[in-house]
DNA sequence: GCCCTGCCGGTTTTT
DNA sequence: CCGGCAGGGC
C-alpha cells in the first residue's frame, strides 16, 4: 500500500479515512480537514483495492466542491479517475438520465431548466390557463412544485382539500405535462425522475446497487428528503455509505435541507456513533472559543467541540475585536480603515473578507470602499450563464438540437428585433394551440405561406443553423449561432455601453472550446444522434453549472459577500458586520420554528471563516429602505465570552446585560501522542470477534488501559488491554 | 416596437 | 430609498 497517503493525518482523520466498509457518519467541524478525509478515503479505498473507480460514487452539492475533489484525487491516484461517478447530486442524476433516457420516458436531447427558465415556463403556463398573477403568483407555484418534488410527490398523489390547493395541484400537473411535451427537465425533476426510474426498473436498480460498494457524500447536512431517499435507493443493502457533514453548519433549511437526515442515517444504517473530527487547523484559539461557546447555545445538536491541534496548545492568538458604531456609515468607515491597516501589516487584500447577513448591506460598505479607493470584489449577483445575452445565444443553440423548446422560440423569435411583434407571436401561438403543435412546428406550418415573410426569415435562419451545426464542432457551432443570429451586431448598434455583453458572447466561444463533455455519458449514452451530443452536453452543463458568482476579475481585492456565500471559505482576517438584533438574527428568522438556531449556526459559520483576526461590528442606527432603524447589539455578540473579545469603541460599550464569563477552558487539546498501553486515540485495531474498529476513547488502568472502541456495525465496546486480543491495523 | 412611468417589494441560494 | 418589471402610451 502507498503509505504516504495516510501520512500527516491525525488520529480522528485516520479513523475516518480507514473506516471499515460499513456505513459511517463523520461529523466534521469547520477547518477539520473534511475534504482531505473524503478524498483520502477514496484514494485509500482504491489503493487497497477495496474498491475500483467503477464501484465508487462520490456526491457533492456544488460543482466547485466536485471539481476540488476530482483535482485532489488526481494528485493522489496514479491513474485517471474521470470515469468515477463523482459529481453533484444533479450532475449525477443528469448522467443517469442521459444513459437511461428511454426508461425515463425522455427524449434523447432533453433540456435542463435552470430556475429562471423554470419560472418562464410557469409564467407561460399560467398565462395559457388564464390565471392572473394576483390569483396565483408564478413564484409561489414554482415553490410549490419544487417542494412537492423534493418530497417525492407527484401531482397525482397530492390530495386537494380546498380550492386554492386544487388549483396548485392542477397547475403542477399541467406544468409537468408541458415539460414532458417539450422535453424539459427542471432541477428537482432530475432528482425525482432518476429516483423513480431506480424504483420502477428492477434491472437498473440491481445494476447500480451491485455496482456501487462505496457511496461517499459531502455536506450531508444539506441533503433534502428526496436526496436522502435517492442515496438509500442507490446504496441498497450492501453499499457502504460514508457521509461527511456538520450539523452546526446546516444553514440551508430554508430551501429544504433537512439536518434530520443525519440522525436518520444513523438509525437507518445502524451507525452507533458519528466519527468526530474536532481538531481545527484553521483558526486561533480565541476564535474557536467564541465559536464553541456560541454554538453551545443551540439545543438541537449532535454535539462537537472544536479544539486546537496539540502542537499549538497555547496559540490563543489575538482577541476578537468588537466595534459598536453609531451608524452604518461609521461602521463602513471603520471597516475601510482597519482593512487598510491590515493590508499595511502585510495581509493580502484577498485574504480579508467583509461578511454580512443580507446583500442589501453591501451598499454602504461599497460606497465607503470606493470613496477610499480600496479595491474590492463583491460575490453575488448575476452569474455567467444567467446573463441575458448568454441566455439568448444558448436559446439559438437549443433550437439547433431541440426546436420543440417553446421557451427558446419565445426568447429569440424577436431577439434581435426582426419585426415579429406580440401580435404575430400570438398568431403563432394560436396555430400551435389549434393544431396541437409546438411553436416551432406551427412556425414551419405558417412559413409555407409566402405572406408571412418575417416568420420565414426566422425559420430559415434556424434551419440554416441546424444544418450548419451538423458539420461543425462545438465551438464552431457557437460561432455560427452568433453569426447567424446577429446578436453581436445588435449589441454593437444598440445604445448604451454593451461592450461587456459582446465580451461575454466572445467568452461563450472560449467556454465552448474549453468544454470537455462527460466521458461516461458519451460512452454510455445510446443516443441516435451522435452529431449533436457535444452540444446537448454543453447546454446541459450551462444549466447545471451557471458559472462563478463573482464580479470582476484578477487584481487583489477585498472580498465582500454574504455569510452564506462564505461557507467553505477561509480568510486571514474577517469583518463580520451588521451584528444587530433584527438583522442578524434576522426578524424573519425569529418567526420560524428553529429559525433562531439556524441563525446561530450561520453566525457559527461566519466566525469560523477567520484564521487570525476576527472583527465584529454593529451599528446603532442603520438606514434600511430609506428609513432609519435603531437596533441593539445582536444577542450573538453577547453569547461570546467577554474574555476573548476586545471592545474597540470607547463610548458605547458592548454593554447591556451582564456577560457570562467562561468557567472552564473550552479548548482542551487532547494529545494524539498519548499512549494508552501502546494504543492511541483514533487508532485502528482488529478484534478477532468484532472486526476492525477505531479507538474513540481511552483511559489508563495501571500499566494497562481501558479502550473504548467503535467497531462500526458491531457496536462500541469497552475493552481492557489486559484481556482483549487487539491487533494494530493500518498506518 | 420602444420607452417611460408607476407600482411593488425588500433574508439567505445551489442545482 | 432603490431597483425590477409590467403595462400603457406614443
Amino acid at each position: 500500500m502507498d503509505t504516504s497517503l495516510l501520512k500527516g493525518l491525525n488520529a480522528e482523520q485516520l479513523a475516518a479515512v480507514t473506516w471499515p466498509p460499513a456505513a459511517a457518519l463523520v461529523l466534521a467541524g469547520a477547518g477539520s480537514g473534511k475534504t482531505r478525509v473524503l478524498t483520502t478515503r477514496i484514494a485509500w479505498l482504491l489503493d487497497t483495492e477495496q474498491a475500483s473507480v467503477h464501484s465508487i460514487m462520490a456526491v457533492t452539492f456544488t460543482n466547485k466542491a466536485a471539481k476540488e475533489m476530482q483535482h485532489r484525487l488526481g494528485e493522489m491516484v496514479p491513474y485517471s479517475t474521470r470515469a468515477m461517478w463523482l459529481g453533484t447530486f444533479h450532475g449525477l442524476c443528469h448522467r443517469f438520465l442521459r444513459i437511461h433516457y428511454q426508461d425515463a420516458g425522455l427524449p434523447s436531447a432533453f433540456q435542463i431548466l435552470d430556475s429562471g427558465d423554470q419560472l418562464s415556463v410557469i409564467k407561460r403556463l399560467l398565462k395559457g390557463l388564464n390565471i392572473a398573477d394576483e390569483v396565483l403568483a408564478p413564484k409561489s407555484l414554482q415553490y410549490f412544485i419544487n417542494n412537492s418534488k423534493e418530497n417525492g410527490q407527484r401531482a397525482s398523489v397530492l390530495s386537494a382539500n380546498d380550492v386554492a390547493m386544487r388549483q396548485l395541484v392542477q397547475c403542477y400537473q399541467a406544468y409537468d405535462d408541458l415539460c414532458q411535451q417539450e422535453g424539459l427537465v427542471d432541477f428537482a425533476e432530475l432528482m425525482l425522475r432518476s429516483y423513480e426510474v431506480m424504483q420502477t426498473h428492477a434491472n437498473i436498480r440491481l445494476h447500480y446497487q451491485q455496482r456501487f460498494n462505496h457511496i461517499l457524500v459531502d455536506e450531508f447536512q444539506d441533503t433534502n428528503n428526496l436526496q436522502y431517499r435517492w442515496l438509500k435507493l442507490f446504496a441498497g443493502d450492501s453499499a457502504a455509505v460514508f457521509a461527511v457533514g456538520d450539523d452546526d453548519q446546516s444553514i440551508y433549511a430554508f430551501r429544504g435541507a433537512n439536518v434530520g437526515n443525519m440522525s436518520a442515517l444513523m438509525r437507518d444504517f445502524g451507525i452507533d456513533a458519528p466519527i468526530k473530527l474536532e481538531v481545527n487547523y484553521r483558526s486561533v484559539g480565541h476564535i474557536l472559543t467564541a465559536a464553541n461557546t456560541l454554538i453551545a447555545n443551540n439545543e438541537q445538536r449532535l454535539g462537537k467541540n472544536l479544539r486546537l491541534p496539540d502542537e499549538s496548545a497555547n496559540a490563543h492568538g489575538e482577541k476578537l475585536r468588537f466595534y459598536w458604531a453609531d451608524t452604518d456609515f461609521i461602521e463602513a468607515d471603520f471597516v475601510v480603515k482597519e482593512a487598510k491597516a491590515r493590508v499595511q501589516e502585510g495581509v493580502a487584500f484577498d485574504n480579508v473578507a467583509v461578511l454580512y447577513r443580507s446583500n442589501a448591506q453591501s451598499r454602504v460598505l461599497e460606497q465607503a470602499l470606493f470613496a477610499a479607493g480600496v479595491p474590492y470584489k463583491i460575490y453575488g449577483g448575476l452569474r455567467f450563464y444567467e446573463r441575458q445575452e448568454i441566455k439568448h445565444a444558448l436559446a439559438y443553440l437549443r433550437m439547433a438540437v431541440h426546436p420543440q423548446d417553446d421557451n427558446a422560440v419565445l426568447r429569440i423569435i424577436n431577439m434581435p428585433p426582426r419585426g415579429i411583434g406580440a401580435r404575430s407571436i400570438e398568431a403563432v401561438q394560436a396555430v400551435a394551440q389549434d393544431l396541437q403543435l409546438s411553436l416551432w412546428e406551427a412556425l414551419l406550418h405558417l412559413a409555407t405561406e409566402p405572406k408571412n415573410r418575417k416568420l420565414i426569415v426566422f425559420v430559415e435562419l434556424i434551419q440554416n443553423l441546424q444544418i450548419q451545426a451538423q458539420g461543425l464542432d462545438l465551438a464552431e457551432t457557437v460561432q455560427a449561432a452568433l453569426n447567424l443570429s446577429g446578436l453581436v451586431e445588435h449589441y454593437q448598434n444598440a445604445k448604451g455601453d454593451n461592450q461587456e455583453r459582446i465580451d461575454n458572447l466572445q467568452e461563450l466561444i472560449s467556454a465552448a472550446m474549453a468544454f470537455k463533455p462527460d466521458e461516461v455519458v458519451l460512452d454510455e449514452w445510446a443516443s441516435p444522434d451522435t452529431e449533436t451530443l457535444p452540444l446537448v452536453a454543453f447546454l446541459s452543463n450551462a444549466s447545471l453549472e451557471a458559472g462563478e458568482r463573482q464580479a470582476g476579475e484578477g487584481e487583489a481585492a477585498l472580498q465582500l459577500m454574504t455569510v452564506h456565500a462564505a461557507k467553505g471559505l477561509e480568510f486571514d482576517t474577517v469583518f463580520l458586520t451588521g451584528l444587530e438584533e433584527g438583522l442578524f438574527p434576522s426578524d424573519y428568522s425569529l418567526q420560524e420554528r428553529g429559525g433562531l438556531e439556524e441563525e446561530r449556526r450561520l453566525m457559527y459559520v461566519a466566525i469560523t471563516r477567520a484564521r487570525q483576526r476576527l472583527y465584529l461590528s454593529a451599528a446603532q442606527q442603520r438606514l434600511l429602505h430609506g428609513q432609519s432603524h435603531y437596533a441593539m447589539v445582536s444577542r450573538f455578540v453577547q453569547e461570546i465570552p467577554e474574555d476573548v473579545v476586545q471592545a474597540l469603541s470607547s463610548g458605547l460599550k458592548r454593554a447591556q446585560p451582564s456577560l457570562k464569563t467562561r468557567e472552564e477552558p473550552l479548548i482542551k487539546a487532547k494529545s494524539k501522542q498519548d499512549s494508552f498501553a501502546g494504543f492511541a486515540l483514533g487508532q485502528n485495531v482488529r478484534h478477532e470477534k468484532f472486526g476492525v474498529g477505531v479507538i474513540i476513547d481511552a483511559s489508563h488502568k495501571g500499566e494497562h488501559a481501558n479502550l473504548k472502541i467503535n467497531f462500526g456495525k458491531n457496536g462500541i465496546k469497552e475493552l481492557n488491554t489486559q484481556f482483549a486480543k487487539l491487533e494494530r491495523v493500518g498506518g
